[in-house]
DNA sequence: TCTAGCACTCGGTATCATCGATTGCTAGAG
DNA sequence: CTCTAGCAATCGATGATACCGAGTGCTAGA
């Protein structure tokens, strides 16, 4: 492992690096450091370290740069997230303590938080809906062939579905079936394939199976439960428009950032947050980004993710501070 | 006004500079114009649309480039919007062959397809929640304390709102205000304020009027109806960061941009088709934008609207052309 | 009224020298 | 053996200079 000297000099290099976003010269780091040494011995040991991989040189005569690995090494050797400044952390408690009502307009609102706290963009994972029990199971009939189940979950949220019906499926029998599932389904979660006794009434069981069938298909539900706000701040953050495209267009597919943050999270997390840099996760076009996630938790049980994406010269400290202090306030808020 | 001559200049430098965004030059012109005129001619003319408004140069020894008002001018000359490509229409076509189901993912996928078409930013408005009548009024207990009304549209949303409730208020009175609701508002608007007859029961009439109250409330429901697609392509369209900067900033709003696509169509609509360019609408941060929108009619009815966000310099007959289809076909579908 | 011709303007590009930040290396000090 | 001072070398950034060429405006003549 890198010595302590070693240690001290990467940390200076990325800490200037992040600052200034230009390349870090050894007169800086000695200057800034207080191992009383001189830039000549800090030039020994950042060759070392660029050697090692760690740093790198954008060219001969310029200062270094931290690679991916100077950068998980940076994080890795952190002993937790920074602390927020006061005035943040009465800005969070502040939110939180007004936030109420609707969760998805919560979590909404919370990606805008977080965005605004760290400057980078914010990514809000919804709980899955299979952790919610379904409250109740209402169908509504909007014209002759058509319906729609709506299904209050225990969260507050809503799965919704659209439903063909039989021409001549009348008024009552709908209303028999939202009873008859929310009889059955009240309690259960979505995923549960609890088997509907049967009515007697063939039509009934046959709209009870359609409407079942049509809740149970978990494609969509994924989709709509991840909130990004603050998008547009990926663009002070690089000066290639290109970069800026696209880095928008992952942010735009849903279905990406969601297995993006699942994938985050599973990999490696530690005191509750995960990080990662660079090239780690496999995006191609977020190769020069970073992302900071962490889970929160309702009752104890994590449930959802919050997180922000910044290039990769992010300000980790700060960022895993202010993702560490939204999500465990916002599974407090929840869990109340 | 202008002559032909000046309008064909105009004509000839708007095109070509929308195709390369370089400056336009008297001899480009003279060549690919069929007036069969000498440059110095055509400097004449441009000389004559700089003064009035129409061109202007970057610096001395460049070509011309259109003003809004040499925009407006084009616009305003067209006849109608272009013709899609066949590839285009087909693909609008099948669109809206597999469309289907819910109108909110219906608008989304919408916005994608139309920003595809176009390659700027699309912009969709739902329509106006007041348009549709309730199907279904549902009040459903989360907690002890906290209950979630559900409201059912006849155009297949739903409208949500928290309630506070006392605390041993018991589910079989939210039953019966969900029904009491369910008749009296049902086939009526939401901002209808229909009055509602007393039931007897004090608490429960208590219980209704927090009901009616929390989901009067318009404050919220204009919010979450605009579908942004195709944000990441503003990037592609600037070269400047802070210019995609403030542009995505502007997007992000989603009240902002209603308010915007409201105003845009309500100031100069001809043919079904409104054209903001540059500085015409108010804001400052879209200076170099142009919007492009058209209502969407349900039964003959406009509703919403549909629209392209992109540079002032964006290709006008294609996104008009873009817009007008997609926006009648949109209304067809949701007519179905 | 149009055009040909021409001088002029001015941004873009290439060239060149300079400057300065930074490095790697070496020799010597501790 | 480690550190440091000194020094030559590197290379991008900056700025001056010149040149080119696209494009213009103007004038004179068809």
């Amino acid at each position: 492992m890198l010595d302590d000297r070693k240690a001290a000099v990467l940390r200076a290099v990325v800490r200037e690096y992040i600052e200034t976003a230009q390349p870090v010269g050894s007169a800086h780091v000695a200057r800034t450091t207080d191992l009383g040494v001189s830039p000549a011995t800090v030039r020994n040991e950042m060759a070392a370290l660029e050697r090692e991989g760690y740093l790198a040189q954008p060219h001969t005569s310029a200062g270094r740069v931290p690679t991916d690995l100077g950068y998980r090494f940076f994080v890795d050797q952190l002993t937790g997230p920074g602390a927020l400044p006061a005035v943040q952390r009465q800005q969070v408690r502040d939110f939180f303590a007004k936030a109420h009502g609707e969760l998805e307009q919560m979590l909404h609102d919370t990606s805008s938080l977080l965005s605004g706290l760290t400057s980078y963009a914010a990514l809000v994972l919804a709980p899955p809906s299979e952790r919610a029990t379904v409250r109740s199971v209402q169908v509504v009939g909007l014209t002759d062939r058509a319906a729609m189940v709506v299904v209050v979950l225990s969260n507050g949220t809503i799965e919704k579905a659209m439903l063909e019906l039989d021409a001549d499926t009348g008024d009552e029998r709908l209303a028999a079936a939202s009873t008859h599932l929310s009889a059955h389904l009240g309690g259960t979660s979505l995923t549960d394939r609890t088997h509907m006794p049967a009515t007697g009434d063939q039509r009934l069981d046959a709209l009870v199976d359609t409407v079942v069938s049509a809740i149970g298909d978990p494609a969509d539900r994924e989709q709509n439960h991840v909130f990004v706000g603050g998008a547009s701040r990926m663009a002070a953050a690089f000066d290639a428009v290109d970069t800026v495209r696209q880095v928008l267009a992952i942010l735009e597919q849903q279905y990406v950032v969601v297995s993006l943050l699942r994938e985050v999270i599973d990999h490696d997390t530690v005191q509750g947050i995960a990080v990662s840099i660079g090239t780690e996760h496999g995006l191609q076009s977020l190769a020069e980004c970073s992302i900071v996630v962490a889970p929160y938790e309702i009752e104890g049980e994590p449930v959802g993710t919050v997180g922000v994406l910044g290039p990769t010269r992010m300000n980790y400290p700060q960022a895993m501070a202010a993702v560490a202090v939204v999500s465990e306030r916002l599974g407090r808020t929840l869990s109340a």
